[in-house]
DNA sequence: AGCGATGTTCGCCG
DNA sequence: TCGGCGAACATCGC
């Protein structure tokens, strides 16, 4: 499920169940989830723990004494936390186990996840070259971010170098609120419309992870019920249409989002 | 049965 | 260098 606010709720789950156990033993079940030596991965992880996490766009980083393990999920990704006695969950790729009789699956069923080590936060995030988190920067980052880019909004708001964190449903979502056209250039807004944007931005992450991520039960005000053929936009009832660029499926309102 | 899918990366081209 | 495009990756649910 994953993009900014699902990767939060990942986060936040792991908090709460994964933290401060000693791990006994990791179990590799698909090694091409791994995107670092499976040794020096068992070396970082095995009897030691977890002690904290933090997030960076899609990118879920955890803490151990001796280094960093990144999770990232792809389109598929997700954890579960559950008593050994319990049947492991379907498409677990790598297994943590802690000494609780507890453990903790990392699954992935389209296999675009992947898992990394690194030694400090910046080096990876220098390493894959990501821009300032969506929902964490500040609106002089954003601008920072924007200055002398000339791509068109959808494909900027995708990529992960401009900011980090938004995909697909949720960038339409945003560029919908900010009424935007996905193919606005990213300097034809002036002032007032960075700053709406900035807003909508921060509004629809917001939103998204006190729903934990959850995208089936949103209003029907918003656009994401209604992304897909044949749908009536909210608030001016004209036809929902999509739009395909770099390979990606965009909705909008043709009447509300004007470019 | 075929198509499309919440992601990233890479090569090509302007 | 930047940016748009399309393919590749791999798998399953509708």
């Amino acid at each position: 499920m994953p993009e900014l606010p699902e990767v939060e709720t990942f986060k936040r789950y792991l908090d709460k169940t994964s933290l401060n156990q000693i791990i006994k033993s990791i179990k590799i079940i698909d090694n091409r989830v791994l995107n670092v030596d499976e040794f020096d991965l068992k070396k970082l992880v095995i009897n030691n723990k977890f002690t904290s996490s933090n997030r960076h766009g899609k990118y879920l980083l955890v803490n151990l004494e001796q280094g960093i393990l990144i999770m990232h999920f792809g389109m598929t990704g997700d954890l579960e936390y559950y008593n050994k006695r319990q049947e492991d969950p379907k498409y677990s790729k790598v297994i943590f186990q802690f000494s609780n009789d507890f453990k903790l699956a990392y699954t992935s069923r389209r296999m675009f996840g992947r898992l990394y080590i690194a030694k400090s936060i910046e080096e990876f995030i220098e390493s894959k070259k990501l821009g300032p988190d969506a929902f964490k920067m500040s609106l002089e980052e954003f601008k920072e971010a924007l200055n002398r880019r000339t791509a068109i909004l959808k494909n900027a708001m995708l990529n992960q170098s401009f900011i980090a964190g938004i995909g697909n449903i949720y960038s339409d979502e945003i560029l919908f609120r900010a009424k935007l056209h996905p193919k606005s250039r990213l300097d034809a807004l002036d002032e007032k419309k960075v700053k709406d944007l900035f807003t909508n931005i921060k509004d629809v992450l917001q939103f998204g992870i006190d729903k934990e991520g959850d995208l089936s039960s949103y209003p029907q005000n918003f656009l994401i019920p209604h992304r897909k053929k044949e749908e009536k936009c909210p608030i001016c009832k004209n036809e929902i249409v999509s739009i395909d660029l770099s390979g990606r499926r965009g909705y909008y309102c043709p009447n509300c989002q004007v470019e």
